[in-house]
RNA sequence: GGAGAAGUGGCUGAGUGGUCGAAAGCGCUCCCCUGCUAAGGGAGUAUGGGUCAAAAGCCCAUCGAGGGUUCGAAUCCCUCCUUCUCCGCCA
């Protein structure tokens, strides 16, 4: 959420930087929402001071003994009136919040313009894109030659963008996953978090998710409003909602290995082949909470925490600034990682790192007590994969696949695979 | 799932209709005092919002959440959430 002091002083710059973003901000029926909230509440205030200040000379008059009557029925009128101006109150407010979380985040001044991912900047590549002397498989193949690889297994007992992965496979999974919580804990300082799968309203309001993306979302049957969480930043970007952090408690690391559930509504008929967009995924994420002027700091360190991994597992990849046009709703900077897929002949997502800077604590009410003022002051609030596992998977046996249909596996993982080099055929 | 108890400020904890944003203690901050330490004395110490260019000031809200009763609710009523105890079931 914008803060809603900026919106009323200085609408101009909110508007300039929302357009980079293609979002035409609703000025005409903004200002009208906030000029009725503001005489609505204004009287709304004074009939509560009225009513507050009577009531006490009711008490007063009570306590010496005076007849209450006349002043009771001074007071009449007033109940009807202040409810009157409450109930008006409410709904502009309900309108203006409505229109306030419908905002996208401010960019950073550093993102460059664009329309949409065609003018995504690559800043960095790091590896050598391998050079093979046969023509690469695509993981769906590899997998399948190797029997590791069940399509129509998920298919039956779940439905399409389902997998399941068998031996030697579902273990590489576990082993990257195993490899990527140890090296984020012991390595750059990351606590490991073990959060719910399933997350409430509120939860998803905080992190942004709601109420503009619910379609994104399995949501579950019943009253309390429960989802099964899109990515781990929602519990642990959540565990902070609501709180005050203690100056010697900040900053703070999380890192979690969760499943995702995304409906991908919306994507019908894109990347239906394989494991690069399924309903079910795992990813390990991280988040950092931390004080306002070391939110950009953060957001290189959490980028190379993340881009470690994938030195770590030999993947070639490069780094990509996000336009103005395809930063998410809520980031500020994003940052994402992209591996090379050798049967696609291209980069692929496989990680996405953002800056949200106050947007998502705004939403959460998560602050942290500034030793400096003594002041609770809104953290900034970051996350990125670390990575996604299913797609980091699937680089793994694309760029480690060797002419007799064989897997080379990265040094790094060969300790969580009892030693093993290579998935092969029996 | 059944029965019961409880949710108050950073913490402990008092408060059953008005003078309660809330006693007291602890903690914390500042000041004073004692040659150091320990002890002692004094003052201060919630969050959000509105008004304002801003600050001060003033005002409004907040005692788990949401409704209700009342001129007036931390206090009475209803619903929900959470925690604890006992019983049942269970990985």
């Amino acid at each position: 959420m914008l803060d809603p002091k900026l919106l009323r002083t200085d609408i101009d710059t909110v508007i300039t930087s929302l357009a980079r973003r293609n979002f035409s901000f609703p000025r005409d029926e903004y200002l009208q929402l906030e000029e009725t909230r503001k005489t609505v509440q204004i009287r709304a205030e004074e009939l509560r001071q009225e009513r507050n200040s009577r009531s006490k000379g009711i008490g007063n008059a009570k306590a010496a003994g005076e007849d209450i009557q006349p002043l009771l029925a001074q007071v009449e009128s007033l109940g009807d009136e202040l409810e009157a101006a409450n109930a008006e109150l409410n709904e502009v407010q309900a309108k203006l919040n409505n229109l306030l979380l419908g905002l996208p985040n401010l960019l950073d001044k550093s993102v460059p313009d664009g329309a949409d991912e065609s003018a995504n900047v690559a800043i960095r590549h790091w590896g050598d894109i391998p050079a093979f002397d046969f023509s690469p498989l695509d993981h769906v193949d590899l997998a399948n030659n190797l029997g590791l690889l069940d399509m129509n297994g998920a298919a039956k007992i779940t439905g399409a963008r389902f997998s399941v992965l068998k031996g030697g496979l579902a273990r590489l999974q576990r082993a990257l996953i195993q490899f990527m919580l140890d090296m984020h804990t012991q390595e750059h300082g990351y606590q490991e978090i073990y959060a719910p799968y399933i997350v409430n309203e509120e939860s998803l309001l905080g992190t942004g998710q709601l109420p503009k993306f619910a379609d994104d979302l399995f949501a579950l049957k019943g009253e309390q409003g429960f989802a099964l969480i899109p990515t781990a930043e929602v519990p642990l970007t959540n565990l902070v909602r609501d709180e005050i952090i203690a100056s010697e408690d900040m900053p703070l690391h999380f890192v979690a290995h969760t499943p995702c559930f995304r409906s991908e509504a919306g994507s019908h008929g894109k990347d239906t082949r394989g494991l690069i967009r399924q309903h079910q995924f795992e990813k390990v994420e991280l988040v950092q909470i931390v004080a306002a002027n070391a939110s950009s700091e953060a957001h290189e360190a959490l980028t190379a925490h993340a881009e470690n991994i994938l030195q770590t597992l030999e993947l070639p990849y490069r780094v990509v600034t996000l336009c103005s046009g395809d930063t998410g709703f809520g980031a500020a900077k994003t940052y994402d990682l992209e591996v090379w897929l050798p049967a696609q002949n291209t980069f692929r997502e496989i990680s996405s790192c953002s800056n949200f800077h106050d947007f998502q604590s705004r939403r959460m009410k998560a602050r942290w007590r500034n030793p400096d003022t003594g002041k609770p002051e809104l953290v900034h609030t970051l996350n990125g994969s670390g990575v996604a596992a299913g797609r980091a998977l699937v680089a793994v046996l694309e760029n480690g696949q060797q002419a007799d249909g064989s897997i080379r596996i990265p040094a790094a993982l060969q300790p969580y695979m009892g030693g093993l080099t290579q998935l092969q055929s029996k």
